[in-house]
RNA sequence: GGAGAGGUGGCCGAGUGGUCGAAGGCGCAUGAUUGGAAUUCAUGUAUACGGUAACCCCGUAUCGAGGGUUCGAAUCCCUCCCUCUCCGCCA
């Protein structure tokens, strides 16, 4: 959510900014809004302080044994103009309410312009894309050979895009996983969280996937307004919301290893083939809350923490400043993460580091308290795939694998596997 | 699932129809005391929105959430959520 300050303020430059998103902004229809808002806000607020003053000369006249019924007489009509009055801005709040739950981001200055992908700007590369001697199969082939990999499996137990996994690979996309977590808890400092999977609304409406995005998510059946969190984003960044941090405690640095449920409506026909884009897929998630000056500085801390992820597993990626029309919903600022897959000869997204700023906090009111004002000020909030573990494990098959079909198994991940160094049928 | 007790400010905790944004305490801030600190004392200390350019002032709202009764609700009624205790069941 954006301030309503500055939507009162300034609203030409939200215009503008959010314009470069390619959001349309009805200034006018904002405005009108608004003005309606406060005519109709200050008309019962007025009503209400009448009502006050003469309900309190009744207590009043009560206490001294007046004949209070001139008084009640006086005070009667007020009621129903206060009611129709209140419902009137009940009615303008809500359609303020839905404008505003429904605003992108500001988007911060070194966003590139750009409407699309092809306008994302590469930052830095890291290693060379691995290059084999031999046709690379991708990993779905990989590990149907193996047969350890199993789709079809999948479609039976419940539909297109999940997956069954066995033996050694099972094994290697837990050991990603603890590699990863290890890795985030000892060398850089986040606590470990273990969270619900299952979240309400007002969670998805604090992290800002509701009310717009839906469609992307797992709804329970039943009277609780339940869902499958698509990430831990939302999960471990709600634990600030409603809250007020002392100073002393941040920043905050959370890991969690959770699966996330995606609908994915609106990808039917796109990475339909292996694990790259599932229902159902483990990820590690960094989140940061830090005090507003410490966010950009934190954004690039928080994207290097899963850059080496990708080193200590030797495989080949490059960063990218996402631009203006391809950046999320929420984010100010995003960087993603993309590694190398042989068998697309390309780079694909397996982490996206994002500074939200204080979007998400303003949605969830998460603040702390600025020792500086003594007041609660809103936090900024940050998080990034550190990183997802399906696509990790598609980017060591991939890059790992062997001319037999074999795949060695990264030395960071050995540990993990009892010291086996090859995965092969 | 059954029975009972509760949800009040940053925290703890009073408050059963009006003068309650809410006693008291803790914490915090400022000042006094002190060589400095601790102790002690004094004063202050909620948030959001609106009137405003304004952190002064004024108004409105907020005592788990939503509805209702009433001139007036933290207080009475209804529904829901959550927490705790006991019983049952259970990985």
């Amino acid at each position: 959510m954006l301030d309503k300050k500055l939507l009162r303020g300034d609203i030409e430059a939200v215009r503008v900014n959010l314009a470069r998103r390619g959001f349309v902004l009805d200034t006018d229809a904002y405005r009108a809004l608004e003005e309606q808002r406060k005519a109709i806000q200050v008309r019962v607020e007025e009503l209400r302080n009448e009502r006050n003053v003469k309900s309190k000369g009744i207590g009043a006249a009560k206490a001294t044994g007046e004949d209070i019924q001139p008084l009640l007489d006086a005070v009667q009509s007020l009621g129903e103009a206060l009611k129709s009055a209140d419902t009137e801005l009940g009615a303008v709040q809500a359609q303020l309410g839905e404008l505003q739950m429904g605003l992108p981001n500001l988007l911060h200055d070194s966003v590139p312009d750009g409407a699309d992908e092809a306008g994302n700007l590469e930052i830095r590369t890291w290693g060379e894309p691995t290059a084999l001697a031999f046709t690379p199969r991708d990993h779905a082939d990989l590990g149907a050979a193996l047969g350890q990999m199993d789709f079809a499996a999948a479609a039976k137990l419940t539909g297109a895009r999940f997956t069954v996994m066995q033996a050694d690979l099972a094994r290697l996309q837990r050991a990603l996983i603890q590699f990863m977590l290890n890795l985030h808890t000892e060398a850089h400092g986040y606590t470990e969280v273990y969270a619900p999977y299952i979240v309400n609304g007002d969670s998805l409406r604090g992290t800002g996937q509701l009310p717009k995005f839906g469609e992307d998510l797992f709804a329970l059946q039943g009277d609780q307004e339940y869902y499958l969190i698509p990430t831990a984003e939302v999960p471990v960044t709600n634990l600030v919301r409603d809250e007020i941090i002392d100073a002393q405690r941040l920043p905050l640095k959370f890991v969690a290893h959770t699966p996330c449920f995606r609908s994915e409506a609106g990808s039917h026909g796109q990475d339909t083939r292996g694990l790259i884009r599932q229902h159902q897929f483990e990820k590690v998630e960094l989140v940061q809350i830090v005090q507003p000056e410490h966010s950009y500085p934190a954004l690039e801390e928080l994207t290097g923490h899963a850059e080496t992820v990708l080193q200590k597993l030797g495989l080949p990626y490059r960063v990218i400043t996402l631009c203006a029309g391809d950046i999320g919903f929420g984010a100010a600022k995003t960087y993603d993460l993309e590694v190398w897959i042989p068998s697309q000869d390309r780079y694909r997204e397996i982490s996206s580091c994002s500074n939200y700023q204080d979007y998400q906090a303003r949605r969830m009111a998460a603040r702390w308290r600025n020792p500086h004002t003594g007041k609660p000020e809103l936090v900024h909030t940050l998080n990034g795939s550190g990183v997802a573990a399906g696509r990790a494990l598609v980017a060591v098959m991939e890059n790992y694998q062997q001319e037999d079909g074999s795949i060695r198994i990264p030395e960071v991940l050995r540990p993990y596997m009892n010291n086996q160094e090859v995965i092969s049928v």
